[in-house]
DNA sequence: CTGTTAGCGCTTTCAA
DNA sequence: TTGAAAGCGCTAACAG
């Protein structure tokens, strides 16, 4: 029979067959953080690119919904997932896919016993933290989202305390915002106590960009009078002003390499190892964000010539 | 048989035997831009809710890859499509679905002879022009992107035109940027011409943000010596300084409607019809960055009291 | 009303 | 090398 003839082979009947479906379940924590947005584009891109559908699911930072997601996603009996999730350690999710043996990898976590495709955020945070203090800051403090709902947090964190070990600098200050809502106010009070921090390392982006609006309703400039430095590299980081100085991980790139992976585990019939996970290379921007330490120390009581 | 135990229906199976996947695919052109992911959160509960899931794609707005995404999703047999296209009038994928009869449903395309969903675009740019006309501009410009690539773009600014003439004013300036890059620095020049507007009416909120920093750029302040209203009203508008005035628009509304709607014509195995499209209500939110029009014409060449 | 059966379109196996 | 046939798990139609 001629084969130019519209033929499409039915997806169902081989799945049937075959069972396997040739899609694969992508499980994030919302896409409203743009670095989500872009890693699952890349994700999807590389699934295109090899034959595979997506199956993307949100869940919010929430835990159970994370559990749920993943069994409807074996219901519609995807071939292996991507996932990102809120704690590696506590994920009832992971446990359940690991006694199912089925294929996973993670993206953005980081977890000695899972394979994931992540970036060394520690490490990213403690050179930002050396580059802060070669600028003359003393007083960092870190804004972070809940702990709890994330392991980068912790993670980053964790960067920002090594940081100021090395610098032999003490008392790390840390302010943890609620989620969504109030987290100016939060900023703003903080900026506006008596010994304010001369700059604020933030634990991603779209926080970075509230302190941004922060710092300058409380009467700062940026980065005059206080400096921050983001996380995460999203695009609109380069539209601010000043412009977002940041951490810029290879969010498309991840999307590809997860899909590049779990999509040669599945073919293979082997489940991804922890031991072949991948540390993606952070880079540094600059941006406008981020400067020399004021001179005087930031308070009202002390002013001081260089 | 205990259904206690833990069985899963085999959803190939099904399709197979019904035809019907339970599966709608989604095209959009992108997720960088936050309406769209917000949009697609809608959409994917909403799916989630009826027992659906989605097959999401993304077109850059290049309408070649809208039509190579639709024959895609049609060789996974998806039941229905939910599309964002660049331009209904033209869109080649759109004749192809019609011609397959197969159940589709625009968001934020707005066509007569399409089923859709979306915002009064037109009417909400006309009432922000009169808005600032009230406030004393006489000096707009539209900013936005390629018309060429979204049907919205040429809606929001035949708003403008129909405000300005119901305002009596003439001489409609439009700013047309490039697509991603360099947005800032036409801004720029423009702000620094001779007889700069006093507003800028973006044609959406991620240029509208571009702007912002090109207005801070140019020496303006905002909204002092220029005011900038945006469209959609994306989440991020709220944490910039100023704050973004824009016009918002319901994306997770827009999902979830487009998906009942879509999910009700497929179980009734009747293709959705134009007649019944949806407008959906937009809102104002003031927000800081738009103001009186400065009391002197907005040049070097006369300083001026009020 | 309950239980049995044919067949959806594909792949894989086995026979010719 | 090519072709026929079985069967994946489900649903719809039909018989008991």
């Amino acid at each position: 029979m001629a084969k130019t003839l519209g033929y499409v082979p039915n997806a169902s009947a081989r799945t049937l067959r075959t069972s396997r479906s040739r899609v694969v379940g992508v499980l994030m924590p919302t896409l409203t953080n743009p670095v989500f947005a872009e890693c699952l584009e890349g994700v999807a891109e590389a699934a295109h690119a090899a034959g595979y559908a997506i199956l993307p699911m949100t869940t919010h930072y929430d835990a159970t919904l994370e559990t749920r997601c993943v069994t409807l996603m074996q219901g519609a009996s995807v071939d292996g997932f991507l996932l990102v999730v809120s704690n590696p350690d506590s994920s009832q999710a992971l446990r359940q896919l690991q006694r199912a043996r089925k294929p996973y990898v993670l993206l953005y976590n980081r977890h000695p016993k899972h394979p994931c495709v992540s970036g060394d955020s520690e490490t990213a945070v403690a050179e930002v933290v050396a580059r802060l203090v070669s600028l003359g800051h003393r007083r960092l403090t870190m804004v972070s989202g809940p702990m709890s709902a994330s392991d980068r947090a912790q993670q980053r964190y964790k960067g920002f305390l090594h940081g100021l070990k090395l610098a032999q600098m003490k008392g790390p200050c840390l302010l943890e915002v609620p989620f969504m809502e109030s987290a100016v106010e939060t900023v703003v009070s903080h900026l506006k106590s008596d010994k304010r921090p001369t700059a604020l390392v933030c634990s991603n982006d779209l926080l970075a960009l509230r302190c941004l609006r922060a710092a300058q309703l409380a009467g700062l400039r940026v980065p005059q009078d206080i400096s921050i430095v983001g996380f995460d590299g999203i695009t609109l980081g380069l539209d601010t002003m000043p412009m977002l100085t940041t951490i810029v991980q290879p969010n498309h790139e991840a999307g590809h390499l997860g899909v590049q992976w779990l999509v040669q585990a599945i073919e293979q019939r082997k489940l991804p190892t922890p031991s072949e996970s991948v540390l993606l290379a952070h880079q540094f921007r600059a941006g406008e964000s981020c400067g020399q330490a004021p001179a005087a120390y930031p308070s009202r009581d002390q002013p001081q010539a260089r």
